[in-house]
Order: structure tokens, then sequence, then C-alpha cells
DNA sequence: TGTACATCAGTGAACGCGCGTTCACTGATGTAC
DNA sequence: TGTACATCAGTGAACGCGCGTTCACTGATGTAC
């Protein structure tokens, strides 16, 4: 089923509305994300997506489910298989080069109240958390991962955010990247030897 | 200059304009809060607080603004000046506390894209970071406080998000508490005999 | 002490806007016979 | 292979809404003389 073109039906329309979505998004931040601005960008009119979406809601949701599944990749693809501190490091930057690369995103990802009773996002959210958790077993295999875990998670998280908001300084993406190898390293080392 | 009630000058509108946007934004989120909502509920045509804020934006930073000089009362009322890692934790505690009782606003001074030209904003900004690297440096005298302190902001600041979103599983505000005195604890304590 | 007047903080009506959502509809698609 | 028909994904007009902001205005306040 791939675009017929110049057709009455759309061809998908469902993905058509999400990607016109990320991109409203990344252009305009959170307030230009409506569903008549989605449908518009996706060149139909305003009542087609409620042939795909419940509401407008639903299609934050979707949005942000997304995400999370961007951001899993990109965290893969920084390193498939962390297994040391400098490795788990780089992790860490990956997601912090996410959030500075996709602002928006991620402010709607983490930002805002979420819908607690989208399955999609739950379920997205529930593969972040666990895939850190298991790396975390993996570079620290003495220490208590069920503990560790969300420390660093929140550590990595709180950068994104305070470096998000520029609140700590550092003017371009290699900065950035240092800063945050340096907090994690620093506050990581003495773990490491546990 | 008490409110003279029922006159036609309000007696002090700039202030009620302020604490309502904060109620507007507590019970209904971000979305809330409209200079026309703020007017309405101060009892006041939409067009008043025109006189005092020149537009959405200037109330919006002035909210910001109030947010982080709370949130500097409530770190200093935890503990006025920490000088160990459990003091500190404490500091970490009400920080958190803090997001979470007062979520929209917490959100609205981290978590949208900021007016940087806000100078009372940048100010109030500039406040907290200052006060965390002091009583950073009062902790860990022997480390690197210039590092350490932008970690130890990010980790606190990190679990006030994910605990604010539910991504920790954290029940009672008691359960928050312990989860991110063990969190502090768990980085820090090698740190500490550093 | 009393009065004229400038200043200032409000009023309330109006503007144009974009939004979410509903509705009866229509054109394309694909399936049953 | 051809045709009737059900299904489905769109259309486009309309609804009511709340918003930010402007405008000419008016009533209260306080100051100069």
């Amino acid at each position: 089923m791939p675009p017929t073109n110049a057709t009455y039906h759309h061809g998908d329309l469902r993905a058509a509305c999400l990607s016109s979505a990320l991109e409203l998004l990344e252009k305009g931040g959170a307030r230009a994300l409506s569903l008549r601005a989605v449908a518009r960008r996706a060149g139909v009119s305003p009542a087609a997506p409620y042939r795909h979406y419940a509401d407008r809601e639903a299609l934050v949701s979707a949005v942000a489910a997304v995400g999370y599944r961007e951001l899993a990749e990109r965290l893969a693809a920084a390193h498939p298989a962390p297994s040391t501190p400098e490795q788990l490091a780089s992790v860490g930057v990956a997601y912090v080069q996410f959030a500075l690369e996709q602002p928006a995103l991620f402010r709607m990802m983490f930002g805002e109240p979420c819908d607690r009773d989208n399955d999609e996002r739950v379920a997205a959210t529930a593969a972040v958390s666990l895939y850190l958790r298991e790396i975390v077993a993996r570079c620290f295999p003495h220490a208590d991962a069920e503990a560790l875990a969300p420390a660093i998670w929140a550590l990595v998280h709180g950068l994104a955010f305070l470096h998000l908001d520029g609140k700590l300084d550092a003017p371009t993406p290699a900065a950035v990247a240092d800063r945050v190898t340096a907090a994690i390293h620093g506050l990581l080392s003495a773990t490491a030897g546990d």
C-alpha cells in the first residue's frame, strides 16, 4: 500500500499524521501541535485525522510513544551492550543529545502530564526503564542495580533537562558531551570500584 | 495600602494576578493559565491585567520567578547550611517534594522553554544555581565543586521529574523521600570519602 | 480647608483567531456472486 | 469477467468556545494652589 499520490484516499494517513505532528512539534513546540495543524500539514481536511485518532490526546500519546521508541534506538546505537562505566557514559551522552536534538518531543514525553491509560505509551516507557536497569546491572555487577539504576537514570535525565534549559552553560554539543561524561564519571567512579 | 474591598481600584492587582495564576496552575495545569482566566479569578475585567503585565509571557515569567523564589525558600528551610551528605540529602528531598507538591509550577519553571530576556527570571535561576554550588562546596570541601555541583543538581532534578511522571514507582511521599535519600547516598557515599 | 485638575487603574465591548469536534455527505475500494 | 453493493476514508461546512489584545471610556485618587 504505497501512497497512490493523487487519490481521494490518502494511503497511510495514520503515519502521515504522526510525522506531521513530529515536524510541527520541532518547528513550533507543544503549542503548535493541534489536530487541525496536523491535518493541514498532511494535506487533508480537519476531520480526516479523526478516522485514525479518537481525539487530540490520542495523537499526543502516539507521538510520545514514537519518541520513546526513537530514544531507545538512539541509546542502543550509542552502545548495544555497555559493560563498563565508559560505555555507560556514552549511552548517557546519547540520552542528553536526543533531548537537545528534539527538545519539544523530549519535553512532550517527560515535561507534561501523560495519559496513564494509553497502553502503547506505558509500554514504551517501561521498555526504556527496563533497558536502563539491564545495562546498569551489566556495568556494575556487584552493586544493587535495583537501587543504582534509578539514580543513574535520574542523573542523566536531570542533565538532559538542565542542559535543555540552558542552566548548565555548555554552549556546543561537544561541550555538553564533555560535561555529561564528566558528571557521570565523577559520580560513578567510586561505585565502579565497589 | 490594604485592599479597600469594594472599590473601583483593586488595591494590589499585580499581586492578585500572581496568586490567581498560581492557583489556576495547580488546579488546571499550564493550559489553564490564561490572562483572561487570571482576570476572571481576580474578579476584574479581561483588560485589567494589562495595566501590570505587558502580555501573557510577562505574567508567565513572573510566575516562574515566584516559583524559583519559593523553591529557594523550601531548600533553605530543609537545612539552612548543610555540611554533611545527610544534610545535603535532606535538601534534595525538599527539592523533589516541592516538585511533587506544585507539579504544574515546577513544570512551568523547567518543563517548557523560558524567556531568557526576563531579568527577574534569570536572576532567580542563577540564585538557585549559586546556592547549590555553595552547599556542595561545603559538604565536599575536597572535591571539585565546579564539577560536582551540576552533577548533584542534575541527580536531584532528574529524581524530581521522574517521580513527577510516576516513572519510579514510589506511591507515597514518604516512599519518595526514601528513594531520593537512597539515590543520593548511593551515588555520593564514595565521593564523601574523597 | 476647599477646589480644579492631572494621573492612573480600572471597565466593557469588540476584533479576529485557531481550536476541537460533529455532521451529513461523497468518492474510492474491494468483495460476493 | 462483470456488476451490485457494502464498507470505509475522506470532504467541507458548521458549531461553540476561549483566547490575546486593543480601544475609547470612566471613576477614583491624590496633588497644587
